[in-house]
RNA sequence: GGCCAAGUAGUUCAGUUGGUUAGAAUGCCAGCCUGUCACGCUGGAGGUCACCGGUUCGAACCCGGUCUUGGUCGCCA
């Protein structure tokens, strides 16, 4: 290999003041002009681009290197820096360049199948199966660079707050509750499974009984589920628990967290106590337990409305005879976006989220104009546009159904209509707490389940509840939510073995169940467990809302594509006979 | 598993009611060029139209199936 010059500087820091200096870049060949005895290369790294000149009255054999320069080569430079005769603004060097003295040539490069440019449109497939290529662009550097700092924060923050960083195992016993594990099988113990965690959640708690106080980790979590733009797989978490505190510690830690991050970050000043609002407002005005508080188009309960109460109309009628609601929202100067074609798309996409369709009414200068008509006197209507303080060139779009459909479809609704009216502004940060969610859920088959999980912490003065009502007990939990996205969540924990003795019961789950899944927790708590509560922030996620991507893989190194596959590495794949031999595995024949 | 969209040159795309030699831009190769900066100019190469089957005198285009990719619903305690 050719003899290594020594690095002075990185390409993106080069200003005037640097003048006359002789200095030494390494780094790609971004792009090489030639214009025959005069030779411009764009050389990049990680900080950006400098402008390197070669004159043809550098030695003859450098000269040629330079001529035969191809898209990433790489390549170090020696040369003094000279200000530029015509400069270059759109770049932070572009008042200075480097006038070639001496070349290396470290590696050739055969002609990249993508372009390594921040704005180049090309497939996912192509950016994952080429990933070291696209990490070349300053967007990706600088989201990686974006993260570390976030990390950084995490751990300053959270040490000078008495936080201790422990890693727990990524070899765990499998918990077949929530989503999937992926599974590992045991070599020593044949026919035996780890499973990788989908996250560290026990093993935080059994860090409580053994006395760490507080803990933090930035941590990987594995969920065997199907992708999304915000999924992935393997994710990571900043997981974080503590000792002796109750709800509101917790919150107030988190807000001078989320402040520095702000501040540091993005500079911007965000203000604590950050708003905290209760589980049912947030579905009964946003029809979402993560709402968007960016703009308004709140949900309103229409079925105390006597035009709506006492109608005749099947639709309405049938749903509150069914215990479901009668829902809509207001959309302001909405009638003239939506035209009778485009609510006809509307009510298309909100049928995915079980909606049969969508009751419409326009607020014109001298009458309403609505889909029911036929059905409401133009009183009747006015009604209900007065419960919305409608005014002229309104709409009011209203769904009637099960609970759960109209607040999804609402939720889904306000959303998507504000980011077709263009009211979803990027720079605004909406902060807030959803807290006090309720303690269970009943699924389609009216089994009741843990809304959060199984080892939260019931609100104290429902506690009698769990009894006689389990349905209405509320919980010690708290999401922070982020402009309609949730960006992480947490609870108080039970540490009493008699209440989460009472959990299991109301959730169904056996002695023997409970002891041969969670039975080290409980074994534990018998030892004096500590009060303690905590929250995980989804990193990826947070990363992707503060850089403004609309995709977590842009701010993960190596993501996945939707099928869980690694383009770079091509897994998951086969493995010999011989591995699965030692595993005592055999594949079934499909 | 369901729904929607897409698959044509290395890349991003166009391709008329089915018509004879499938185009553009960019990239690539060669030549020229001393102030370019996604340099420019001239010339050139580059295609299993995702795959399989069908309809037709004739298919990138129509039909059926398969595969791949993205988004999304279910799912994600």
């Amino acid at each position: 290999m050719s003899q290594l010059l020594k690095r002075t500087h990185m390409c993106g820091v080069l200003t005037k003041e640097n003048i006359g200096q002789e200095v030494t870049l390494d780094g790609w060949v971004a792009s090489q002009r030639s214009l025959g005895s005069l030779i411009f290369v764009d050389l990049r790294d990680k900080t950006g681009i400098t402008q390197i000149v070669f004159d043809e009255k550098i030695a003859r054999d450098k000269f040629e290197l330079a001529e035969s320069l191809g898209r990433e080569y790489v390549i170090g430079v020696s040369g003094k820096v000279r200000e530029r005769s015509s400069k270059n603004p759109e770049i932070p060097t572009g008042d200075i360049e480097v006038l070639a003295t001496d070349i290396v040539l470290y590696a050739s490069s055969e002609t990249p199948p993508i372009y390594v440019k921040d704005d180049d449109q090309v497939s996912m497939d192509l950016r994952l199966k080429y990933r070291y290529l696209d990490l070349r662009k300053q967007k990706m550097q600088r989201n990686l660079t974006f993260r570390h700092k976030v990390c950084k924060i995490a751990r300053d923050y959270f040490d000078e707050n008495g936080f201790t960083e422990v890693e727990t195992p990524m070899l765990v016993r499998s918990t077949p509750e929530g989503a999937r594990d992926y599974l590992v099988p045991s070599r020593v113990n044949h026919g035996m499974f780890y499973a990788l965690p989908q996250s560290p959640q026990l093993f935080k708690q059994l860090l409580m009984v053994g006395g760490t106080d507080r803990y933090m980790q930035i941590v990987k979590c594995f969920r065997d589920e199907d992708l999304r733009a915000d999924r992935q797989p393997e994710f990571t978490q900043i997981d974080l628990e503590m000792s002796f505190v109750d709800m509101d510690d917790i919150l107030t830690m988190q807000e001078g967290f989320l402040k520095r991050v702000f501040k540091e970050m993005l500079d911007v000043d965000i203000e604590t106590p950050l708003p905290r609002m209760q589980y049912w407002d947030a579905m009964n005005r946003y029809g979402s337990d993560k709402p968007d508080t960016r703009f308004g188009f709140e949900l309103h309960d229409l079925k105390n409305i006597p035009a709506v109460k006492g109608t005749e109309f099947q639709v309405f009628k049938n749903a509150l005879a069914e215990g479901g609601d009668v829902r809509g929202i207001c959309i302001d100067g909405g009638s003239k976006e939506y035209s009778r074609k485009k609510i006809d798309k509307l009510t298309d996409e909100t049928k995915h989220y079980g909606a049969k369709g969508i009751v419409w009414i326009r607020v014109e200068a001298d009458e309403y104009k609505s889909s029911v008509n036929k059905f409401f006197s133009q009183e009747e209507l006015g009604e209900i546009a007065k419960e919305f303080d409608a005014k002229e060139g309104d709409l009011i779009l209203i769904v009637a159904d099960q609970p759960k459909v109209v607040y999804d479809s609402l939720g889904f609704l306000r959303r998507h209509i504000a980011d077709q009216m263009g009211l979803l502004d990027p720079h605004k940060y909406n902060l807030l707490w959803v807290v006090n969610f309720p303690m269970f859920e009943k699924n389609d088959e009216g089994e009741v389940s843990a809304m959060h999980h199984p080892f939260t912490h019931p609100r104290t003065e429902d506690i009698p509840k769990l009894d006689t009502d389990p349905m209405s007990v509320g919980s010690d939990t708290y999401d922070i939510v982020l402009n309609g996205v949730e960006m992480g969540g947490g609870s108080i924990r039970i540490h009493d073995r008699d209440l989460q003795q009472k959990m299991f019961d109301i959730l169904g789950i056996t002695k023997e169940e409970s002891a041969r899944k969670f039975g080290f927790l409980l074994e534990a708590f018998k030892y004096g467990a500590p009060p303690h509560g905590g929250l995980a922030y989804g990193l990826d996620r947070m990363i992707m809302l503060l850089t403004g991507e609309s995709s977590i893989r842009e701010v993960m190194a190596f993501p996945k594509n939707q099928n869980a596959q690694c383009l770079v590495s091509d897994a998951p794949n086969t493995v010999d006979e011989e591995q699965l031999k030692e595993l005592g595995i055999a594949l079934r024949e499909e």
